[in-house]
DNA sequence: TCTTTATATGAACTATAATTCATATAAATA
DNA sequence: TATTTATATGAATTATAGTTCATATAAAGA
């Protein structure tokens, strides 16, 4: 495993709209599984699905309270970064991704 | 297309090892398709096509030069960027995607 | 103009990732 | 302990993306 595949597939991970949508909820503070599913207007089990890709790359972290697994992110460097990264991409018009 | 959707896009598109190596390559200055084949030791028309996908989302622009073809990052701010993810990536030890 | 060199392109194939659905697990409560 | 609530999981499906191969295009030089 390469620096560059180990950086491509971070990327990857936050690169999926549903997995981005969550990041930036998590960010602001924790939320529920069943929360993020009502938000997004998505199957609980996507949402599911899509959080415990962005765990196995310790981009967020969970805690069970009662039922309920709340999710944050791992590190606010994390939701800076991504906010840089929209800043940046607004700045350059990038990624209108033509057609 | 959402904001969402497009900084997505976006994070694919440099979320690929390839890409990732050829855009550290014409960051530093440019080059043309064949070098990049041969110093990724990779066909000539797989680095044709990553770099269309690139150019296509604007993160590189060319420059015909008798045969040859030379690219170069877009922005240096993109290098700047893409330098950044990489440290706070080992910061935080993040993505040795443990499976 | 014929040949060589450099790059791009499209189709076919392969691999990876996202989504859905059914169901399992597990905590809380009646 | 039976039921409800919340989440996770695995298999099947579908969608997206990467790779290869053959070939087209186009510039340069013999």
């Amino acid at each position: 495993m390469t620096v560059d595949e180990d950086q491509a597939r971070f990327l990857r991970c936050i690169g999926e709209p549903t997995r981005l949508q969550i990041l930036k909820l998590v960010a602001e503070g924790d939320r529920y599984v069943g929360e993020l599913a009502e938000i997004l207007n998505k199957e609980q089990s996507l949402i599911s699905h899509h959080l415990r890709v962005l765990k196995e790359c310790n981009i967020v972290k969970d805690k069970q309270e009662a039922q309920k697994v709340y999710y944050r992110i791992m590190d606010d460097r994390l939701a800076k970064l991504i906010t840089e990264i929209e800043a940046l991409m607004i700045e350059l018009s990038l990624c209108k991704c033509q057609q």
